[in-house]
DNA sequence: CCGGATCCCTAATGATACTG
DNA sequence: CAGTATCATTAGGGATCCGG
């Protein structure tokens, strides 16, 4: 229990306080921050992640089981959707409801803050669909090109 | 050069005409397809990358040389640099410009595929900014309840 | 100045076995 | 069922040197 999430658990430099009230200074009001140590930056990396963005996805249809979810989603372990729903819980995007039963129940939810979400989420999803053509072909051109 | 991008270059499995054309079938039609070697979460795996959102939200400014993109992305390294605009031109997101002069410059700008994805990308920066607060407030609770 | 090719190391992830 | 703990694997990414 030292490496794992997307970024570590406890993590963050130590005296990030200061930086983090500079964080949007001295660069042009056009450019949003960029350094690495910046919360923007954090928060993009937990977002813009393989899992996250599927697991938010599909809890947009509601409620889900862990096994349902593990189901659903093609190609991930156990661990990384552990991993995954622990971060998104972490950050407040999830709610994890264990229900006292036995067999054991959990159920996953978004949280209001993770529905502020969806609309971005579904819009990089749509966007994928929409262009997957134009971009394979970009890709059968690129490869022909023999770069 | 056999490990080298976000995902192999050359790749994906042979005979995927078959699974692509009945990518979207047998679900609900909710729900969009997560099979993992389906186009979409191959893109989406592409574009949901630590760097080439940032890449992509940078080239919204306008044209911007290798050294330029590799001063303003905080952490980055050439080679992740190379790396990413290598995929995003691959994807035919990017358009790599070489001017053969001496010293030698190469510019790199958005196509008009690159520039569909800016409302989406910009959403995702925005909703970062905007709930940033929220998110570290959930993680210090996350913290506190001492799970 | 813009990268390509190599070497190398660490963090991320998968597989498996175990538990409440 | 829903995880956790451990081990093994590998792919991501940094450092460096080289070439155009």
């Amino acid at each position: 229990m030292a490496q794992e999430g997307t970024s570590a658990s406890p993590g963050y430099p130590a005296g990030t306080a200061a930086e983090r009230s500079e964080c949007r200074a001295d660069r042009d009001p056009f450019q949003w921050d960029v350094r690495e140590d910046c919360q923007v930056r954090q928060i993009l990396d937990r977002i813009a992640d393989k899992w996250s963005l599927l697991v938010i996805a599909l809890l947009d249809e509601g409620t889900l089981r862990f096994g349902e979810l593990s189901r659903e989603i093609d190609g991930i372990s156990k661990r990384m959707l552990t991993v995954t729903l622990r971060n998104l819980e972490r950050d407040g995007l999830v709610r994890r409801t264990v229900y006292p039963e036995v067999p054991p129940r959990v159920e996953y939810e978004l949280t209001s803050l993770g529905r502020t979400l969806l609309g971005t989420t579904q819009a990089l999803v749509t966007w994928s669909e929409e262009h997957q053509d134009e971009i394979v072909r970009a890709r059968e051109e690129f490869e022909a090109a023999a770069h």
